[in-house]
DNA sequence: CAGAATGATTGACT
DNA sequence: AGTCAATCATTCTG
C-alpha cells in the first residue's frame, strides 16, 4: 500500500458533515452510487498526493511558490481542512490539553547547584572558586602549592570555558530548530489547521529535548570537574613534605610541650599560622609525632636534645628578659605576674622566678632533685592548672620550664641509654605509654600531684 | 631503587 | 570532638 493510501485509510471511517470517506482509494465503495462520488474522490486524491509530496519538492523546485499556491486555491481544499479540523477535534486535542509543564527535574537542579557551586556556571569568581579555596586549604602550604592551586584553576577555566561554549552552541541550535520548525508549522498552518498552542507544544517538545541534551553536558562537565578535584584536592597524592621551618616549629612546640603534647585550638591555630599550614595539619602532625615518639622514643632522643637545647637558650633569654622586665616594671603590671591560682605558689616576684631557675639549673632545691626532676615541675602544673595570670609571660615560662627540665635531666645524667631507659623520660608518659592517663602513676609522678591533675599545657 | 620518613586517612574508642 | 593506632600513598634519601 503506497503512502496516499495508506493516509486516506486513516481517514476512513470519519464522518464528514453526513459524508462518509470509508475506504480509501484502494477500497471500493460500500454502496453502489459511484458517479458524484468518484469525482470527489479523485480531486481529495489529487490534492492529498500534492500534499504528501509537496514537502520533498518544496526544497528543491523553483515552482514550489506556484504549486504551493495552486495547492492552496484547490478547490477541494477548504472541505479536506475542515475534514481535519475535525479528525483534530475529536482525536488529538483532548488529549494534549492534559499535559502541562513539567516540574523542575531534581536532577536537573543537583547539577545546576553544583556547577554554580564549583564555579563552572554562574558568574566568574575573581579569586578562583571555592573549591580552589578548598584546594589550598587541603593541601596546606600556601607558597608551595601555589603552582597546584593555579594549575586547578587554569584547569577549571578550561572546562568552565567549554562548558560555556557547548551551551551556547546547544542554545544556538535549539533557537534555530525552533524557529525553523514553527516557520514550518505557520507555512503548514494554511493547508492543516494547526493552533497556536500547538505550536507552542512543540516548542516546548524541542526545548526539552534540548535540555536533555544540555543536562547531558551538565552532567559530563560535572564528571569533569570531580575528576579534577579528586586528582587536585587529593591530599595524599599531592602530599608535600612541610617546609623545614615549618618542622621546625612543629618540633619546637611538641618538646618544649613534652609532659603535654596536646595544643590547645588557639595553640594549633598558632602554629598553623605561623607554619603557613592548616589547623588539622597541625593535628595530624601532632597525632603522628606523639604516636611515632611514643614507639620509638630512642629513635628520637637525638631530636628531643636538639630541641631540647635549642629551646633552652631561647628559654633563658626570654626568661631572662622577663626578669628584668618585672623589676623594671610596676609589679602590679598583668604581664609580670607568674601567679600560681595556689595562694601558696605565688611566683610573682623576680626573686621568685631567679630561685626557680638557679633551682632548675642547679638542682639544688629542696623539693627539686635531679633524678626526679619532672615531679616539681609536674607539682608546678598540678598547682597551677590553667590559672596562669599573664598570659604572655606565663605561658612562655611554663614552655620554657618544660624544655629547662629536659635539658637539666639531660646534663644530669642522660647518657647513651637510648631505648627507654634514659634518665630522660617523657614525664608525660605513663606505664601505659599514655600521655593522659594518670591512674597508673610512672616513677616520675610526684606524690604531690593530686588526682585528677591532669597536665593542662592547653592553658597555653 | 629500596627503605625510611612523613603527611593523610580511617575506624575504633572515650 | 579529639585521640590513638594502623595503614596508605607519596616523597625523600642513601
Amino acid at each position: 500500500m503506497d503512502e496516499q493510501a495508506r493516509i486516506m485509510q486513516a481517514l476512513g471511517g470519519v464522518s464528514l458533515a453526513g459524508h462518509s470517506i470509508q475506504g480509501g482509494m484502494a477500497l471500493p465503495p460500500p454502496h453502489g452510487h459511484d458517479g458524484i462520488d468518484d469525482g470527489r474522490k479523485q480531486d481529495i486524491g489529487d490534492i492529498l498526493h500534492q500534499i504528501m509530496t509537496i514537502t520533498d519538492q518544496s526544497l528543491d523546485e523553483a515552482q514550489a511558490k506556484n504549486r504551493k499556491h495552486g495547492l492552496n486555491c484547490h478547490r477541494m481544499k477548504p472541505a479536506l481542512f475542515s475534514v481535519l479540523c475535525e479528525i483534530k477535534e475529536k482525536t488529538g486535542l483532548s488529549i494534549r490539553g492534559a499535559q502541562e509543564e513539567d516540574p523542575p527535574d531534581p536532577q536537573l537542579m543537583r547539577l545546576d547547584n553544583m556547577l554554580l557551586a564549583e564555579g563552572v556556571s554562574g558568574p566568574e569568581k575573581g579569586g578562583g572558586s571555592a573549591a580552589a579555596a578548598a584546594a589550598a586549604a587541603a593541601s596546606g602550604g600556601a607558597s608551595d602549592n601555589s603552582i597546584e592551586h593555579s594549575d586547578y584553576r587554569a584547569k577549571l577555566t578550561q572546562i568552565r570555558q567549554i562548558y560555556h561554549t557547548e551551551l551556547e552552541k546547544y542554545e544556538q541550535a535549539c533557537n534555530e530548530f525552533t524557529t525553523h520548525v514553527m516557520n514550518l508549522l505557520r507555512e503548514q498552518s494554511r493547508t492543516r489547521p494547526i493552533s497556536p498552542k500547538e505550536i507552542e507544544r512543540m516548542v516546548g517538545i524541542i526545548h526539552r529535548k534540548f535540555s536533555s541534551i544540555q543536562m547531558q553536558l551538565k552532567q559530563s562537565t560535572c564528571e569533569a570537574v570531580m575528576i579534577l578535584r579528586s586528582r587536585f584536592l587529593d591530599a595524599r597524592r599531592k602530599r608535600r613534605n612541610f617546609s623545614k621551618q615549618a618542622t621546625e616549629i612543629l618540633n619546637e612546640y611538641f618538646y618544649s610541650h613534652l609532659s603535654n603534647p596536646y595544643p590547645s585550638e588557639e595553640a594549633k591555630e598558632e602554629l598553623a599560622k605561623k607554619c603557613s599550614i592548616t589547623v588539622s595539619q597541625v593535628s595530624n602532625w601532632f597525632g603522628n609525632k606523639r604516636i611515632r615518639y611514643k614507639k620509638n622514643i630512642g629513635k628520637f632522643q637525638e631530636e628531643a636534645n636538639l630541641y631540647a637545647a635549642k629551646t633552652a637558650v631561647t628559654a633563658a633569654h626570654a626568661v631572662a628578659a622577663a626578669v628584668q622586665n618585672s623589676q623594671t616594671n610596676s609589679p602590679t603590671t598583668p604581664n609580670s605576674g607568674f601567679q600560681m591560682k595556689d595562694e601558696e605558689f605565688q611566683l610573682d616576684s623576680a626573686e621568685s622566678k631567679n630561685t626557680l631557675l638557679t633551682n632548675m639549673f642547679t638542682g639544688s632545691s629542696g623539693s627539686f632533685n635531679l633524678p626526679n626532676s619532672g615531679d616539681m615541675f609536674l607539682s608546678m602544673q598540678s598547682l597551677n592548672g590553667d590559672s596562669y595570670q599573664g598570659a604572655q609571660v606565663g605561658a612562655n615560662v611554663q614552655s620554657q620550664v618544660d624544655t629547662l627540665r629536659h635539658v637539666i635531666s639531660q646534663t644530669a645524667g642522660y647518657s647513651e641509654a637510648l631505648g627507654g631507659n634514659t634518665m630522660y623520660s617523657p614525664h608525660g608518659l605513663n606505664a601505659n605509654g599514655g600521655w593522659h592517663d594518670t591512674t597508673t602513676p610512672s616513677a616520675v609522678i610526684s606524690p604531690t600531684e593530686g588526682p585528677g591533675s591532669v597536665h593542662s599545657d592547653t592553658s597555653n
